[in-house]
DNA sequence: GTTAGCACTAAAAAAAGAAGAGTGCTAACC
DNA sequence: GGTTAGCACTCTTCTTTTTTTAGTGCTAAC
């Protein structure tokens, strides 16, 4: 692969994702400084080794996913923000006032904006949160709500109806001696606790312990249940692509978007690299996306973000964009 | 518009919601008793009255707005459920330990898959909901969760991290303080209280009671603001619909079912019949479809449920489906 | 009032023709 | 040996033409 190989490759990627048709060898002359001819034998080289490909045999080239592969890993170089993305941002940082949650969920809709791509965001799993309490409020003698919270701020409720002559004040004094039980451990393990450790002393001392037990069951499967702490931004956008202009596609692509499963797709990321792009089938999203993954800590937050684009994405852009907002986040904490 | 015709448009109409192809006088003479000529005849009749339209000079038919409005006001006849339908929906009600706002959003689920439209509901605006308690949870002596809750149940939390040098003691002190005054408070009044009732009589008592102050207000104003109540279930089971079958229906439509600002089309509801339907443009939400709404109301818990699909919708299905899924709904109220 | 018959219309599908963008290859050039 | 001009060739795309088909409206007879 010698430099002029990659220039070609580099700037066959760069107008294509510009332009979004085919880049045929004439339209190259000037950049790289040859004749068409010259390119077009340059072109063949890529394409034996699989970094280009044609629709069909008369027309330009587009990038293969090995060639965005090779781009991504050898060619990009991630450039300052401009002037207005910057601005934009920092409108968000400069908000001291915001909590790291708030701040990541607002860069999210910025992205979007900014980029026209759908991006997500995937707080870390609060299964290592430890329980912090379980409050029960009476609302009317008959209904109460539990309160669930965890050491991290997780925060969910579930409302129970009492079954008739179950006394209210019973209740809640039960939950307490639950609640102090359980404090402390982790969200995960609650479940477990519960059957094996507070049930046998309850059931010695409470004689209709099971009421109360059965809201603290339900109350924590419905925890694990809804615990996702998944937020998407710009779903539509990712439809508006130029390249889903048939109706199999975008429809495909929206069904995926609306199923909330692909938080399974954002939560896997190998090794432990920071940023990480998959292109295509790698994505484990949809052949015709590029997904790109950021990492990022801040205090006790963690969790992954996202980008879903077109695999012609403006990537050197994006990465930018994402380290640049990572940056910050995880510099409230030091504040 | 004697007894023919209105079989004849009948006919029209429920020939066309199963096919989506104009229809035919040649394809309705079995049905009507009659030959094609005095069907086209008839079709004439039709037309000229503004309920059936062309494509062009030689299509068939299809019904226009007018033409459906008169059908679900005069000729529809919603029947029993089919067997297959209510088993499904039964699944649900059979199941007694489900809160009623779990059994609503079941029963979304349930339709949007049966009948492959979009469905939404939108519980009744908290703003008549009184203040029950607000809890503040200490987290790590610095960061602290306040979590607001009504007498309806709806339960909202907020993090915030305290200034430097603040005593949690205090703040919880001071916060049961402002908590006694305000319970039982509308939650759109809560602002208006805390800042002329509340304020006075803290400021004079407590020394630093600003930090509390703004925990409430911000708490409040984040309460109001994202309170919605709002479940939508088959979001892109419209983009399925075959009349969307271009890249501009869909792509418009997608954008308007992202976009949560459609709950305003949902609590929008004329006098006060149970069930309306809004038809083409009447629906507020898009021109191709229509919306079938439905209020319910069961204890403390009232909303309304809308079905929004295609104008050819399978308006007696939806209907019947929507009624006797209400009818259960509140009858989990007497029990 | 109902119906058979027929001319007529517009869409949709298929076929044919013309233009354009771009390639691959050869041979000449530096 | 790498570079380039030249040219035949390929495939797509756009336009035009032709054919087929589904359905209408109207007239005249039943």
């Amino acid at each position: 692969m010698d430099e002029r190989k990659k220039a070609l490759l580099k700037e066959i990627i760069e107008t294509y994702v510009k332009t979004v048709r085919p880049v045929g060898s004439n339209s190259l002359c000037k950049k790289l400084k040859c004749s068409s001819a010259t390119i077009r034998n340059e072109m063949v080289a890529l394409e034996n080794m699989g970094y280009i490909e044609k629709n069909h045999i008369s027309s330009g080239r587009i990038p293969s996913e090995l060639g965005y592969k090779y781009y991504v890993e050898n060619l990009m170089q991630p450039k300052d923000l401009t002037g207005e993305d910057m601005l934009k941002l920092q409108t968000i940082f400069n908000n001291n006032e915001l909590e790291v949650s708030d701040a990541v969920t607002k860069c999210l809709e910025i992205i979007s904006d900014l980029t026209n791509y759908t991006s997500v965001v995937l707080g870390k799993n609060s299964n290592d949160n430890l329980l912090k309490q379980v409050n029960i409020i009476d609302l009317d003698n008959h209904k109460i709500i539990a309160v669930v919270c965890t050491d991290k701020g997780i925060v969910e409720n579930k409302q129970f109806t009492l079954p008739e002559n179950t006394n209210i004040d019973e209740v809640i004094k039960t939950s307490e001696m639950i609640n102090k039980m359980l404090i402390g451990t982790p969200i995960n393990k609650v479940s477990e606790k519960l059957e094996f450790e507070v049930k046998p002393i309850i059931a010695k001392k409470i004689k209709d312990y099971n009421t109360v037990y059965n809201i603290f069951y339900d109350a924590f499967h419905d925890f694990l249940v809804h615990n996702t702490n998944i937020h998407v931004s710009g779903r539509v956008n990712l439809l508006k692509e130029p390249e889903y202009d048939n109706t199999e596609d975008i429809k495909r692509i929206a069904s995926k978007l609306e199923d909330e499963s692909f938080q399974d797709m954002v939560s896997k990321i190998d090794g432990n690299e920071e940023l990480k792009i998959y292109i295509g089938e790698e994505s484990n999203f949809d052949d015709n996306v590029t997904v790109i993954k950021r990492k990022y800590k801040s205090g006790g937050e963690e969790g992954t973000i996202a980008i879903i684009g077109p695999k012609r994405m403006e990537y050197e852009r994006v990465v930018s964009l994402l380290n640049y907002m990572v940056d910050k986040i995880e510099g409230k904490d030091g504040k």
